[in-house]
RNA sequence: GGUCCGGUAGCUCAGGGGAUAGAGCAACAGCCUUCUAAGCUGUGGGUCAUUGGUUCGAUUCCAAUCCGGAUCACCA
């Protein structure tokens, strides 16, 4: 309706004025709260060429409207606003039509947009092996996750993907630490989660390796030269050279503990509620870039400097230098991703590849999306980096080695529990199976959490106060499970035997603004879709939740005036809890029958 | 220093050329013999960082300045 009133408009316009508006340039608003109508044409532009007044222009196009679009029921003018109201008819009708069972084809055209035929990569959580998943991995999980089923719903094919850092100095440290302090310990004998234990020991080198650079200072080394000799970081660089060498009992240790890890991993994706359709890995893929360098060199995209280092010159384009290869031959970081794009593409010819990565990268992404279109690479201009702002705590940015990492596991079970306690106080369980109860407990936690994160919009940087930022009432997930829960109710009430068929009432204004509310679901999904932002869909799904508790307390739905009034209503609020859900179920959320 | 991102209520965040700038939390005042009060209704709270510019109209766009953050490795 939206585009119909800015194509008419323009139409419209362009004929009265001898004007050249396209229907894009046509404002289009909803009507604010303090004026009667649902949707509103901006007219200020037109003023000036029409050289009338803003009353005279607004009833010569509300006139015109009016005869082309059969739907407007009214018309107002203010100042340069012309105010469309739309027929009971019209708000009848999409009731009815998305009402229909979700296999009808306006049902499933509402709830899901027609396919876009594009195949589109996501890449998300992208977790190191050598430490436990942390409250960024969240934030980036979440995004990532509901990144790919907004996607979806906006009629894409997505394919998910996770990269794992499973090699590098970093990895080294965990196992040569293990190697020397691990008595051999496994997650079984410690009871421990394995990528908790293996943490564990990337902090005891850490620690270990401050002690031996302290002794060293000690004895009148440099802290220079004390970091360079400490033993610790002499046998780890040995230990990387091993496991590059392929030699097995490094790669047998490397192979147990990261095993561990993925373990713990996989439970706490489980537990988030995500998924997958491949795990890259870089130990698979690092070489795979060095391909890429040759390719490089032949195209003379790249050059090869004195040393032996290959590099490419970025300054034309605004940024530096930089080095693809280093000159002992291997591969830096941005080359192992060179690899794994080629290869991504090899495997799924995906038409955009989305990188849910940090926004302290941003430059490693422009670095990457700037090399593969100068190597001409079909996929180039589908990169896209889906570049995020860290999470703060309220003491500043975490940081593992001052211990102020707020752990993924912890959290979660933090929030559930929180749950639980605010569930009991309420006594909201009292006639629930254990099973159930527990269920509820889940949802609720898992729901505030995400919905505390993903209702901020992705790339902005927020802060999260493990203690205070989680809340229940309000602008919420639990706010919107509640909700729902509610209608679920009602309708179990009207033994969810209300007729899919209503006659046409009049209706009041808390429920027109519902009923407009929920008619801009696609419009949003779509919105949600281009920007890459959940945060949209859920102060949307808000907006929703908010609009029908104010109806619901304004009106009885079961003791409504006559039953024609109640089955609308019924309609309505069955339509509001499908959306509700749906949309929830597009940021990952569950919502509960009962709570 | 170069580049990029941000600065909106006490706090956490929406709004990104249009009407009197909005929510939640916190504070205060009301509403449960009636469909779930994790709810609803109301009150107070703002120099939209500052200064210029573009425009019929700027919190929104542009420029400069101030403040905060990120980044500019043969680290990942």
């Amino acid at each position: 309706m939206e585009q119909l009133l800015k194509e008419k408009t323009a139409i419209i316009v362009n004929k009265l004025y001898g004007t050249n508006f396209t229907a894009q340039e046509i404002t289009v608003n909803q009507t604010a709260k303090e004026f009667t109508g649902d949707f509103t044409v901006v007219i200020f532009p037109f003023i000036k060429i029409a050289k009338k007044k803003p009353e005279e222009i607004g009833k010569e196009i509300g006139d015109a409207l009016q005869m082309e679009i059969s739907e407007i029921d009214s018309y107002n003018v203010v100042k340069g606003f012309v105010n469309f109201k739309l027929k009971n008819e019209f708000w009848n009708n999409f009731l009815l039509k998305s009402s229909a069972d979700d296999n009808s084809q306006e049902a499933a055209h509402f709830f899901s947009l027609p396919s876009t035929h594009k195949k589109i990569m996501v890449e998300y959580a992208g977790p190191n092996t050598n430490k436990p998943l942390h409250l960024g991995h969240i934030r980036n999980i979440f995004i990532g996750y509901s990144v790919s089923e907004i996607l979806k719903a906006a009629g894409n094919e997505v394919v998910k993907v996770n990269i794992y850092n499973d090699r590098g100095i970093h990895i080294c440290k965990s196992m040569l630490a293990y190697q020397k302090f691990g008595n051999n310990d496994t997650p079984k004998s410690k009871g421990i989660k394995g990528d908790h234990l293996v943490g564990d020991y990337y902090v005891k080198f850490d620690q270990e390796l401050k002690i031996q650079i302290a002794g060293l200072m000690l004895n009148g080394m440099s802290e220079e030269d004390a970091k360079k000799n400490a033993p610790l970081n002499v046998e780890v660089k040995e230990m990387l050279l091993k496991w590059e060498a392929g030699d097995t009992t490094v790669r047998a240790l490397w192979e147990m503990m990261n095993g561990w890890v993925y373990e713990g991993f996989e439970e706490t994706y489980q537990l988030i509620g995500c998924d997958f359709n491949k795990h890259y890995k870089e130990s698979d893929t690092y070489l795979l870039g060095k391909n890429i360098v040759e390719e490089g060199l032949s195209k003379n995209v790249f050059y090869k400097r004195p040393d032996g280092a290959v590099s490419i010159d970025l300054t034309a384009d605004g940024l530096d230098e930089k080095v693809l290869m280093r000159s002992d031959g291997t591969s830096v970081y941005i080359t192992q991703d060179l690899g794994t794009a080629d290869l991504r593409y090899q495997d799924f010819e995906p038409d955009q590849m989305i990188y849910t990565v940090a926004n302290e990268q941003d430059y490693h992404f422009k670095v990457l999306k700037l090399v593969t279109q100068k190597l001409g690479k079909k996929y180039a201009d589908g990169i896209n980096h889906l570049s995020y702002g860290m999470v703060d705590l309220p003491t500043g940015k975490m940081k593992s080695r001052e211990g102020t990492v707020v752990d993924a596991d912890d959290l979660i079970e933090e929030m559930i529990r929180t749950a639980k306690e605010q569930t009991l106080e309420l006594g909201k369980t009292e006639n629930f199976s254990a099973g159930e109860a527990e269920k509820l407990y889940y949802e609720l936690g898992m729901g505030a959490l995400k919905f505390f994160i993903l209702k901020v919009d992705p790339r902005k940087r927020m802060i999260f106060n493990p203690k205070e930022s989680i809340d229940f009432h309000g602008f919420t997930g639990p706010f919107i499970q509640y909700t729902y829960a509610r209608i679920q109710s009602v309708k179990r009430k009207a033994g969810n035997s209300f007729k899919n068929t209503t006659p046409q009432i009049a209706v009041n204004e808390s429920e027109q603004k519902l009923l407009l509310q929920l008619y801009l679901y696609p419009t949003i999904i779509k919105e949600a879709a281009a920007n890459l932002d959940p945060a949209l869909l859920a102060n949307y799904i808000y907006f929703i939740a908010k609009n029908f508790n104010s109806f619901y307390a304004e009106n009885s739905i079961m003791q409504a005036e006559t039953e024609n009034i109640k089955n609308f209503r019924l309609l309505l609020s069955d339509l509001t809890a499908r959306v509700l859900k749906k949309g929830m179920k597009l940021l990952g959320i569950e919502v509960p029958e009962r709570m």
